[in-house]
DNA sequence: ATGAAAGCGCTAACAT
DNA sequence: ATGTTAGCGCTTTCAT
């Protein structure tokens, strides 16, 4: 009737009073077990389920055992954009034993700080970060304390990390390729009023583009920026369609930010009354599961989101190697065309 | 030149020296700065920011203080719905400075034992699971261990654990009533062939609802199921499209597990020649943000997945005060109509 | 093959 | 107001 003194941990101490051994001998059974007695083994493995016993990953870290935490620090845990990714990180950490500590930033620098934080305390094995604030600094400060960072969708430059990225540019340049072939001169860029660096480096991969065919730039890239808070992105998207409408000249085709904005954009359209692709030209970027699937089928530029979380995962797991040295991945993106794009309306093909 | 031995972790050793005072004046200053003399504190603050002191939180955990940690463990991350549904847990958990470790179980009871574990092994403040398994034993030996258990997703029954849920009864009784009164008779449910539990409501949902309307359910509810391994699951509901047409008698509308299997079959439906709504109505279940500009737009039943979230982590938080109740928390799903159902085709509505 | 003992960084009770 | 001390549960020498 006294046993019973509440559900206080059980610890090595219990488990090796019931087998009858020291702390130490069972401490070996766990993790050297060869050099145990098999019998003394048997007994220690008996009395471990027997009591339940579960190590304390606290006390282990403390020890000195790296921790089997991985943080991820991206904006917003439920874009599918993001989702997919950690989905990725997630599955190569899983064959390590690790576990993925998902956390949104919004983008703001002031919860990535926070977070950051937290996460050294925790004392991860590192983290895994596609940057909210345009300075490196604290990133910088992080991994040179020791908790090893990855960057991810943000090429490593001259900045001393690993890092996983897009070739952003050569997307924008394919979507721009892409309508330029099919006969567009003017190419409106449907994107955020803040950019981070990835969405710049599309602008510029279609200012190429353009500039490539000869066009004029100035002329030929309007630039549409959309508020990005509060969300849903969608309606900002939708709404953007005034603008877009009222550019002179006016756009034949769009390029969004996304694919979350190209279903905006695609909704706004058609209650405008245009009709998309014979009126207007509309492609997306990620291609999500949905794309394939709109009215019409999207046109996207496909980013490999699984790998790139899974490559991110690996580097920094390779973070761990007494031989790493820092690596910078970059992956290609491929333009999928389907039905949201065709020739621009007669008449405004060669119009300049 | 030769301070620089590594970069070791700094401690409260450190900076108690460099402030020159004891380690219990610096945890102090930490945890009750007041009973400080002014002037000490000031030293010590500085020296903290002098060497960039972390605390530890491993070491913290070992002394008792509960983890900032919490463990959800889901489907799949990558789901729209999870990724909503964590990014409500991660909300609320952040104001509680917590932070989300998610894992996907992909429905695999295995995979759940090992996560369960490895939860368990990092003393997690608490875990909140939509379960893989139908036994729910091994739930219920965490939370006897120590660690709160939150079921979400699922009543909690005649289990001893909090649990957050939507009354997927109703959800499947709203779709079936909506479709009764605009004429249909025979309804199809496309779901997977093994259900969880939240799944296999909805279908009873739908059968009450038809037996209320006094039809003969063994004819009025065709039951298709689809793999859903591997994913992705549109394809599936695309390919399922054969299965429902043959169907005799044939049904005039389809209600499916979730949107994404909607998306997948409004494809497969278009594909084999068949207008939505005016052949065939269709109706998902989640409510993601494309089901709204879907073509044509997706009648479907919205769950709460965010609030979902929220409530969860709430009730989770809330384990760790002294005067905790397990408590349930239901949530109503709501219908909302849109374009992808209409009557049936004429002479089938009154067709028996 | 097994055990004793030190100590990881911290908190809290106690002593000064 | 500040310091001393004893662990938290574990890993790891170093005896035995």
């Amino acid at each position: 009737m006294a046993g019973e003194k509440g559900p206080r941990r059980i610890g090595m101490r219990e488990v090796a009073r019931v087998a009858g051994v020291s702390v130490s001998t069972v401490a070996n059974v766990l993790s050297r077990p060869t050099i145990v007695a098999p019998e003394t083994r048997r007994r220690v493995e008996q009395a471990i389920r027997g009591v339940g016993y579960v190590p304390s990953g606290p006390a282990r870290q403390l020890r000195g055992v790296p921790s089997p935490l991985v943080g991820s620090l991206i904006l917003d845990l439920a874009n599918p954009f993001y989702a997919e990714l950690n989905r990725g990180i997630e599955d190569r950490l899983a064959e390590a034993g690790c576990l993925l500590l998902a956390c949104s930033t919004d983008q703001q620098p002031g919860k990535e700080q926070r977070i950051l934080r937290l996460l050294q305390e925790q004392a991860v094995r590192g983290i895994i970060v596609a940057p909210a604030s345009p300075d490196p600094t604290p990133l910088l400060e992080v991994s040179r304390r020791g908790t090893p960072v990855v960057l991810i969708d943000q090429p490593r430059g001259r900045l001393d990390l690993c890092s996983v990225a897009v070739d952003h540019t050569l997307g924008g340049r394919l979507a721009a390729e892409h309508l330029i072939s099919l006969g567009h001169r003017r190419i409106a860029y449907l994107g955020g009023t803040v950019d981070p660096d990835p969405v710049a480096e599309r602008r510029e991969g279609l200012r190429l583009a353009l500039a490539a065919a000869g066009l004029d730039t100035r002329r030929s890239l309007v630039d549409i920026r959309m508020a990005l808070h509060p969300p849903p992105l969608a309606h900002a998207a939708e709404a953007a369609v005034e603008q877009i409408l009222a550019a002179r000249p006016r756009p034949t085709a769009v390029v969004c930010v996304n694919d979350t904005a190209a279903l905006g954009l695609l909704g706004g359209l058609q209650a405008a009354g245009l009709r998309v692709p014979a009126d207007m030209s509309v492609v997306g970027y990620d291609d999500l599961p949905f794309a394939a699937r709109l009215a019409p089928p999207l046109t996207t530029v496909n980013q490999p989101k699984y790998e790139l979380g899974r490559a991110a995962a690996d580097l920094l797991l390779d973070e761990a190697r007494p031989d790493h040295t820092h690596r910078g991945i970059r992956f290609q993106p491929s333009l999928v065309v389907r039905a949201s794009t065709a020739p621009p309306p007669a008449g405004k093909r060669s119009q300049r």
